[in-house]
DNA sequence: TGTCGACATCGACAACCATCGAAACCGCGT
DNA sequence: ACGCGGTTTCGATGGTTGTCGATGTCGACA
């Protein structure tokens, strides 16, 4: 596990300044747009509610995987959430634990910042 | 203009805590996502950004149609948008401009919080 | 070594979506 | 009344996505 996977980097370079400064770029839209849409669901945003909000700052997909949808599908969003850079996957034993991307959070407050306007 | 369509409610009630503060409920992410859909799009996050950071905070669809598409596919993303809780719009003579809901930044905002951990 | 449980991948299918050109709509001058 | 420029709506189309059951992989534990 542990991402052999193409997976957009957030941390790196600065993106960005909020969307209410100035109008973001072609590509930094590209990357950003990624980021969104993995939350555009509302499966995956209960998934990735789940694990921000549980004990330790990480869960194992058994204890989050009872949102409604076949185990497949439980694994098929978690895997678009860790490719838009949003989550982290470890295995541990026979348990697979995510966690939450430890900048994306505040990277994604700070594009919805308000300005002082 | 001005509204005589479905659009999602995001103001009323409190929706919502933070995402890493508790579990959203399943109402609540149907909902939400439908915004951080909305901004899962290079195109839409341009128009989006290009309105908020518009000089008054308002724009009109013939200063911002330069994105790389059509301008029918234009007005199709700023509907999206505006069905997403996230634009209004208003007709002005020949023009019709949109603004960012005044809401909606905070909102989003604080759904993506960091709790203090 | 063999089996079991947790999780990921595969293949298929229906629903959805971004995009376009064409056409309709709507104020505003003339 | 007419035409015009700005904007929306319509219809079609190709690509994307959410979902599932079946199958594969990987540790753990007999």
């Amino acid at each position: 596990m542990s991402n052999p996977l193409p997976v957009v980097d957030v941390t790196g370079a600065a993106c960005c300044a909020p969307l209410a400064r100035s109008p973001i770029s072609e590509t930094d839209a590209e990357r950003v747009a990624v980021m969104f849409k993995a939350l555009g669901d509302p499966v995956r945003l209960r998934l990735f509610s789940n694990i921000a909000s549980a004990e330790g700052g990480e869960a194992c997909v058994c204890d989050i995987q009872d949102v409604g949808v076949s185990q497949p599908t439980v694994s098929h969003h978690l895997r678009k959430l860790r490719e838009a850079g949003l989550l982290e996957s470890e295995r541990r034993g026979s348990w697979v634990y995510y966690r939450v991307d430890p900048d994306v959070l505040a990277v994604m407050a700070e594009l919805l910042a308000p300005v002082s306007a």
